[in-house]
DNA sequence: AGGCCTTTTTGACGCCAATCAATTGCTGCC
DNA sequence: GGCAGCAATTGATTGGCGTCAAAAAGGCCT
């Protein structure tokens, strides 16, 4: 089955924030009028990646940030020869590429998972225009900012012990962002491979692939290969806590009532 | 024994960017005459928290950014009934607070491990000077930039299955921290708990107890409490990739070759 | 359709780190 | 100084997850 919607958003790719789906969630986000037609002339080509392709990769300059239009895309960095840990995997309207900002240079490597579209806004253009539009550099930093409380969630969930819980609270946080993005949460399309998955959540892939089999035991996931319905999100935000209420991790060192 | 320089730093609380220390780390670098006289404007009180207090808790309404000006703070989410992971520890030029741009209330909390110093940065001032002055909009930029590169490194070490390696890559990367800030890389009082140390890098205390003892053991640290001697920089090095030259995690799909 | 390759799944086994429990060593407070 | 309370260490035990191995299921090309 040809996928329809890539289709269409590949053939209506206009430079045109005003008519993005995206619009709300995204930089345009509280800007209107001459402004958004600003903002609108910043952004580059509205690039498609096929699966697979990379959009930037480890020690590239930094031009410019990108935000995902369509599609999936996974960011990572690479331990030594050929391994490679997953930091994140990014969704229409989610911002890639600021860890460049600090060095220049591009400390991951963003791939897509899937045929994807890709908003590029070249950094000294933006620059310019976040100048001149203060609403939109606030939103800037607003986009920023959801990006690095994501990875906040990410580090609680690699802090879970328990590998059963980490898998639960990532399909529970993936499903909740597809229900942001007005998307039935409850089917899942999962573009990232099994290993992505594993080396997201700090496991190997064999217990990825047991835990799926084990949800399905549960009654909890129907699973078919990359599609995965949640027949129990009741279950499935249960298991998001651990051995049920009692507390594993770490409460640490309280020295001052403050 | 009293820590001389904190005094000294409590006495010099001066409102003077100029005049710090870490100026050519944090938001002044790069910014000279007038603007800084600007940006020093907008630095509000120089706070100092006793250890063990909050800068700001989960759900405390958003109005500034902080940047450590010495001493050191850990920052941590609540998972369920007063068990804390723990997202990152801030040295001296740091900034913190970020994550509460996204939804105007902090996601986190931010607590003092020791005495501690505090440069406030009210957003609403910082948003005003940062449009007048393009270079600070960037400095901003990238010094939140570097936080999330932090983070990416904390999320690999956290991807590392070998509690070992976990240990060794926090104590290698808080020693490069250390000399960044022209101190000795090689003798560490570390601030924070045993608990804090394990809850940051997903392991329990006790795990984090015999690592210590092991590195002792193996003559690479001189451990004494908090007092923590690099005596082998270069086996701890070593240390910091998972059991000599074995790839152990995932190396992910490839699915073209782009 | 057939064959090759990759991804995913399943099984058996062993080890590392979590768990439980107890002791030691600080720190602060009375 | 002595006691209380917490932090840190050490030991014994268990279980969960990684490791190794092999089979099954897709995917893709010819």
């Amino acid at each position: 089955m040809p996928p329809v919607a890539d289709v269409l958003d590949i053939t209506q790719l206009r430079r045109s924030c005003a008519s993005c789906g995206l619009r709300e969630l995204c930089l345009p986000a509280g800007i209107n009028g001459d402004d958004l037609a600003r903002l609108d002339a910043t952004v580059r080509d509205k690039r498609t990646l096929e699966r697979g392709k990379a959009l930037y990769r480890v020690g590239d300059a930094f031009h410019s940030l990108f935000v995902v239009r369509s599609g999936a895309l996974k960011t990572f960095v690479l331990n030594e020869e050929a391994c490679q840990q997953v930091i994140g995997f990014h969704l229409p309207g989610e911002i890639v590429g600021v860890d460049a900002l600090a060095s220049g240079r591009h400390a991951s490597q963003a791939e897509a998972l899937e045929r994807t579209s890709i908003c590029e806004l070249p950094f000294s253009e933006l620059e310019r225009v976040t100048s001149q539009i203060p609403t939109l550099h606030r939103q800037l930093l607003r986009v920023i900012s959801r990006e690095v409380v994501q990875e906040h969630q990410h580090l609680v969930t690699m802090g879970q012990q328990q590998a059963q819980v980490r898998l639960a609270i990532f399909l529970k946080s993936l499903a909740d962002r597809y229900e942001t993005l007005h998307r039935d949460g409850s089917h899942l399309m999962l573009p990232m491979s099994r290993q992505d998955i594993a080396s997201y959540l700090g496991l190997v892939v064999e217990t990825v692939s047991r835990l799926f089999t084990r949800f399905e035991t549960m009654g909890i996931l129907a699973v078919q290969r990359k599609s995965v319905t949640v027949l129990r999100p009741d279950l499935l935000a249960q298991l998001c806590r651990p051995v049920d209420g009692d507390v594993a991790t770490g409460k640490a060192s309280q020295p001052a009532s403050n």
